[in-house]
DNA sequence: TTAAATTAGTTAGCCTAACTAACTATATAC
DNA sequence: GTATATAGTTAGTTAGGCTAACTAATTTAA
């Protein structure tokens, strides 16, 4: 067992329990994990185009299709037309942005016990790595 | 922004990117990626109940029920009767056996690649991290 | 200038990888 | 000896992706 296996065994392990746990904070808003990350998306960096989620969450359009209309049912984003007429530009709605407030209140002390007792330091470095790997699968 | 916050969703993004990878490396030989990873399992703590898988993995009993058939099918796993006749041991098949010793050599490869630039340390220290968080999540 | 190619988003239908509820067969506890 | 617990299975559901094929709008190029 080399080290980077050691690393992706590790990394895999923890998946489920992470997302089972996000999942049951998500709940009273009626949302799953992966509209959370569309919703966290917008509330970081703006509006954006259906493309532009799709290729920064790396997931392909009729995915982010479902995405946004179910938070678009739930009232947390709306959308207005882009720079041309094919283009939507997604937006939280006022009601969506203060959601956003309070969830990652809220998710703040979930994420700090999960990472209790890792310096601070490392957590960076952890970071750091999640963010080399990605950018050497992705190219 | 928190540390915390940001560790978790460069967690989240790296998942699918990463995932899509191991299967494109895992097609070759008919499996997906949950279905390795009870092999790698069985291959480094040896044979164990469906019961012992569900637990290691996090998962229920009926997804590694579904698994452990399709390993049996694809003849890479088979069960002997455990303590008790209720109890079913899953191990490798010499067929099985062989083909993880090839699948981790070229598993091997893709790891190093998709961890190229990132220092020994900082990959300790990474599944160093993952590893508490696992602990800390599941009490 | 209009025909071909490209781009944004949608629809329909599929798949993986999980889940819960309810079941059978066996084993244990009271 | 009956009630309870445990191991595994079956049936059906779900989240969260996917591809193929479509419409409408835009851009490229002949």
């Amino acid at each position: 067992m080399t080290i980077e296996q050691d690393f992706f065994n590790q990394y895999r392990l923890m998946y489920r329990p992470f997302i089972k746990q996000l999942n049951i904070q998500l709940e009273p808003y009626q949302l799953y994990s992966s509209q959370w990350a569309v919703l966290r998306f917008l509330n970081d960096k703006g509006p954006h185009s259906f493309v532009e989620i799709a290729n920064f969450m790396t997931i392909e359009k009729p995915s982010v299709t479902k995405l946004v209309h179910k938070l678009i049912e739930l009232g947390y984003v709306e959308t207005t037309t882009g720079k041309d007429k094919r283009e939507k530009l997604v937006h939280l709605s006022p009601y969506g942005e203060e959601l956003v407030q309070k969830i990652q209140l809220q998710l703040k002390s979930f994420f700090e016990q999960a990472l209790a007792g890792v310096p601070k330091q490392d957590i960076d470095i952890a970071t750091q790595v999640l963010a080399r790997i990605c950018m050497n699968i992705n190219q």
